[in-house]
DNA sequence: TCCTTAATAGTTGTACTACAACTTAGAGAT
DNA sequence: ATCTCTAAGTTGTAGTACAACTATTAAGGA
């Protein structure tokens, strides 16, 4: 059986032929096209089933390898680290949050509570290396999964790097997916993260009385390393499946 | 000027000539001998410096891209992401917590409660991969920095994978460097992060009274895929920065 | 029969060469 | 001064060859 390459990469043609067989790879994996602990054909037949050199193969591999999901071994092969289905959720991947709700067989539901286009905190201009005359846009939103509230997030963009229509387009839907209309997705982030203890977070009737959150302080990146934009994303202790991966 | 690199591997020689070079790249990094945003030599010259083929130092400098310590770009060259020092202390490498807190520069000390060998929870088992009747050692710490109480820690281990001299090694040292004596050290951990509020957690008069932690539940693994041990570490609020890398 | 050893095939790791694709800087023309 | 083109430099991919390692199989001896 051979697979029909050209076909996969057309669909989101991103980065170099090595990242377009390192992306189908993944999705290969968390497919479970084989089973935890198994063995993913040999470099020699996925250069052929992908028609590429076997170096490029070996970057995909090795790529895969420091992301954890899979563990080479010299002399006998490439096997599925059998870590399950819980790297879907990894908080090092650079995803939509409700992209991944939906992923997991949830229903996500957004709602903006206000946007605000105002001056930068000093904070702020540190963070998106502007200063403090110029605008940044505020954006307070929750996210549900299922009805019950998973997600506070105060997010603040650097206006300059945006466009009134993307500005517009993010009110309604996924922060992601705006910044990729126009080529401005974040590449990497900057997270520091916290337990917050605090009634002062989030609104409305669905606010939760615990009052507990995990607390994700992010700063996120172009691949030119310029920030686009930061922000704090307060999840609901419990709500949310945090993993994390740890490698050597 | 030439880089003795055989010097440089014989006092880790640790894994494939690529592994080694990428290692050694990481401290080159970790030191700054390159400014952030700054590039660092080609890959030709690269070679020249470690002689080794191209090949392994692109091997070696993809796992950094991965890792987010640089940037690659086609035509140009390898440029240093510019997130300074926060990379020592990223969540989701596999090190000591000790020996992170001296690495930045304060006095770490490490406290044992209680070393107790009993029989596996039905929890442990599974995380394990053991029975209920088979035997684990049960360990509970706290760790100091500069004197004040960071993290309180409860591990538990497969004592199968353990020999006697480890055991004692472990109640005294680094869980990391006991285990590095019988190359059973993790090379991979899954983990799950919370928010705790709690009072139960810890003991003495060292307790915080916030009862706020960040905890990591984690299960480690060792290269052969095997899982070596299972712990939950409650990290003290706000005494310990956590980082966390997100890349795509 | 059981165990050890050796041979063997298969797989990943490294080296080398060649060229394609892309970026950047500079020369030169307008 | 600005633009265009050229050229040099850098990373990306292809291909070949062999080294290093692993796992299996077969042969031999106790």
């Amino acid at each position: 059986m051979s697979i029909d390459f050209q076909k996969n990469l057309s669909k989101e043609t991103s980065g170099s032929l090595a990242d377009q067989v390192r992306d189908h790879l993944r999705i290969r994996i968390l497919r479970h096209e084989w089973l935890p602990g198994g063995k993913i054909p040999g470099e020699f037949e996925l250069a052929d089933q992908y028609d590429v050199a076997r170096v490029t193969i070996r970057t995909a591999l090795r790529s895969l390898e420091t992301q954890g999901l899979i563990d080479i071994r010299h002399g006998s092969g490439a096997y599925i680290a059998d870590f399950g289905d819980s790297v879907r959720a990894g908080l090092q991947e650079l995803r939509s949050i409700t992209q991944t709700i939906r992923e997991m067989g949830h229903k996500a539901e957004m709602v903006t509570r206000s946007t605000l286009i105002r001056k930068a905190t000093p904070q702020e201009a540190i963070d998106l290396q502007i200063t403090e005359t110029d605008d940044v846009l505020h954006i307070e939103r929750s996210i549900k999964a299922d009805g019950t509230v998973v997600v506070f997030s105060y997010d603040t963009f650097n206006v300059a790097e945006l466009t009134p229509a993307v500005i517009k387009k993010m009110t309604n839907g996924s922060v992601f997916t705006a910044l990729n209309s126009i080529r401005k997705h974040p590449v990497r982030a900057r997270a520091e993260i916290h337990a917050i203890s605090s009634t002062e977070v989030g609104w409305g009737r669905d606010r939760p009385k615990s009052g507990l959150y995990l607390l994700l302080s992010q700063v996120h990146y172009l691949r030119n390393g310029k920030p686009i934009f930061t922000g704090d994303t307060y999840f609901v202790e419990g709500k949310f499946q945090f993993i994390i991966h740890r490698t050597v």
